[in-house]
DNA sequence: AATGAATGAGAGTTCATTCAT
DNA sequence: TATGAATGAACTCTCATTCAT
C-alpha cells in the first residue's frame, strides 16, 4: 500500500500499471492479488484509512467542550493539517475517486457525505447561537472551506515558507472571519 | 473537440479511448491525427481554450474604473461563473492537467501562474490600500478562493438550488468578508 | 481462420492461446483484433462457417425431386460426408460449443434447431407416407442420426479402411433401416 | 469429486478453477492436492468411476444367459439408462477427455477400447448366427450406437417426455431394427 | 492431515499511433 | 485531406501448483 500510494500520487492511478505496484514494493502479482481483489480495491483501500482518519479526529474536534467558533476552528485547520501530513494519500483521494468503481464511488461519497454533514452541522450550530453570519448557506460555507483543502496539494510544497500548521491557521482564519456576522 | 471534451469530463482522460472520440464525433482516426498530433494536443487545446477565456476576463475586470474592492468581488464572482458555464471544460482541467506530458504541463503552468499572479496583484492592491487586511499573506488568499472554484466540479449541479449567479455571489462574498480589515 | 481452426481441432478451444493463433498464422495480436472482436468471435466465425455449408446442402437435399426414402437417404450420407470433409471445423463444434459466451451459444443453438427441424421435417414426411416405420419418434431418430455424426470425430481416420463415402453409404443404411416398417 | 463433477459439467474442465473447486466443496486447496496429484487427476477419477460401472454391466449383461439379440438389446439400453443416471459424468467425460495429459489420455482410450471391443463381440456373434444383417462392419454398427449415447447430453433432458428408460428402449429398438437381416 | 500465502508464467484484450494509399 | 488496417507494447487479472508451517 505505501508503495501503491506513492506511485498513485506521483504519476496518478490510471498511469500506474500494476507491474509498477509489484515491483516498487517487492512482492509479486500473484501476492497482491491475494491481499487486494483488484487495483480498485488498492485504492479504495487508500481512501479509506484517510477517511477514517478524518472523520475520527472531526468527531472529536466536533464533540469537544468549547465554544463553537472554537470548535470550528480547530476542526477546520485540523483537517488542513492532517491533509497535509497524508498529502499523498489525499491528492490521490480527490484526483482518482471517480475512477472508482461505480459502486465502491457511491460507497465514498456516502462516508463522504457523513463528513460534509458533520461538518456543516458545526457552521449551522454556530450560525444558530448568532455567532456566524448567516449570509451564506452552511452548505456553501463548507464546500468553500473544502474547496481550499483539497487544493493544496495543487500548490502546497513542504519546503515552502508555511509550516503545516501556518497553513492551516491562517485558512481556518479565513474561514472564520468569513463568518464574522 | 466537442465530443472529446464531453467524454473527457464523463469519464477522464485515460478512460477514454481515441477509439471512442472518433466514433463519438463521427471522424476517422486518421482525420483526428490530421489536426491533431496526439491526444494530449486535444487535452491541451481545451485547457488553452478556458485558460485564454478566464484570462481575457480577468484582465477586463482587473483594469476597470472601480474600487479595488469593486474589481475583486467582480473578477471573483465571474470566475465562478465562466466556470460553471464551462464546468466539463473546467472539471478536465483540475483532473487531468497532470496528466499532460511533462513539458505541456510545465507550459500550462506558466500560464496558469499568470492568471494567478493578476488575482494576487488585486488583493495586495486592496492590501496595500488598506480596504484589506493584511492578516493572511496574499498569495494564500488567492489559492483560498481558486480551491473553491475547483471544488465546483465536485457539489455544484446545473438543477440545483442556486444559479451560477448566486453561487458566484455568495463565493465572492465570502471572499470578500474574509478579507475585511 | 485457418490456424485457429487447426489449433483448436488439435488441442481445444481453451487450451490454444491468442498468441499461439498470431504466432501460427503469422498475423500480429492487433491485426487479429482489427478484424474479429474476440476469441469467442473467432470460434462462432468458424461455426459459421460450417453450419452454412451444411444448411445449404440439407436444403438442396430435401427439396429434391425424388421420393423421401432417396431424399432422406442423400441428405444422411451427405451430412456424413461434409462432416468428414471438414472434420477439422466439426469436431471444434461439437466440442467447444458450450465455450462460447451464452448470448452467442443461444445463437447458434437457434441455428442448430432449424437444421435439425428441416431433418425432422423429412423423417415425418416418410412416416406419414407409411415408408418409414413410426415405431420412433422423430425427434429422435434425428438425434440418433446426428449422434453419430457428432461421433465421427471419435474415430474416424483418413488413413482408415473407409473413405468418406463408404461411411456415410453405411451410416445412411443404418439409419434407413432402421427406419423399416 | 462430486462439487468438482457438477462444476466440470456446469462449465467445463477449463473453465473451472481449483479455487472454484475448494470453495464448493468447503476444503482447501492443500487438503485437495493432498488427496489428488492435480486437476488432471481429478478428472481421471471421475471417468474411472463411470468407466468401471458400465465395465461392470456390460459384463453381466453380456454374459448372460439369452439369445444374443436380447443380450446386446439390454447392454445397448442399460448404457443408455446408466449415461442418462450419470449425466454429469458422462458429460464430461466426452467432453474433456482431449484435454487430459497425453499418457492418462491414452490410459483412457485402453479402457476404452476394451469397452467398445465387449461390445463389438457381441454383434459380430450375432452376425456370425445370422441374426444381424451382415451390411454393416461390425465396427461401425457400434460407433454407431455410442454416438447416439454421447450424444444425449445435448438433447436430453430429465423433465422432457421421455423417461430415462423409454429413451433407453426406442435407442436399442432402433439399433436392433437397423441390424435385422 | 491440513493450511493458505506465495509464486510466476501466461491469459485475453486495449491502446495510441503510424503509414501506404 | 482523409482513410482504416496494422502495429506491438502494455494492460489487468487468473491460474495450477508448491511449501513452510
Amino acid at each position: 500500500m505505501a508503495a501503491a500510494t506513492r506511485l498513485f500520487a506521483e504519476r496518478g492511478y490510471d498511469r500506474t500499471s500494476v507491474q509498477e505496484i509489484v515491483e516498487a514494493s517487492g512482492v509479486t502479482k500473484g501476492a497482491l492479488y491475494h491481499y487486494f481483489g483488484s487495483k480498485d480495491d488498492l485504492l479504495h483501500e487508500i481512501y479509506g484509512r484517510l477517511l477514517r482518519l478524518q472523520q475520527d479526529r472531526l468527531d472529536t474536534f466536533a464533540c469537544a467542550d468549547a465554544p463553537v467558533e472554537q470548535r470550528l476552528r480547530d476542526a477546520a485547520a485540523d483537517v488542513v493539517v492532517t491533509t497535509i501530513d497524508n498529502l499523498d494519500d489525499a491528492m490521490i483521494f480527490f484526483r482518482s475517486m471517480h475512477q472508482l468503481s461505480p459502486e465502491k464511488q457511491k460507497q465514498v461519497r456516502t462516508e463522504r457525505r457523513r463528513y460534509h454533514e458533520r461538518f456543516r452541522a458545526l457552521v449551522e450550530e454556530g450560525q444558530q447561537h448568532g455567532v456566524f453570519s448567516t449570509a451564506t448557506p452552511a452548505d456553501l460555507v463548507v464546500d468553500y472551506h473544502f474547496g481550499s483543502v483539497h487544493h493544496l496539494g495543487s500548490w502546497y510544497r513542504p519546503d515552502g515558507p508555511l509550516t503545516p500548521q501556518e497553513v492551516a491557521d491562517h485558512l481556518a482564519d479565513l474561514l472564520l472571519r468569513a463568518l464574522r456576522p
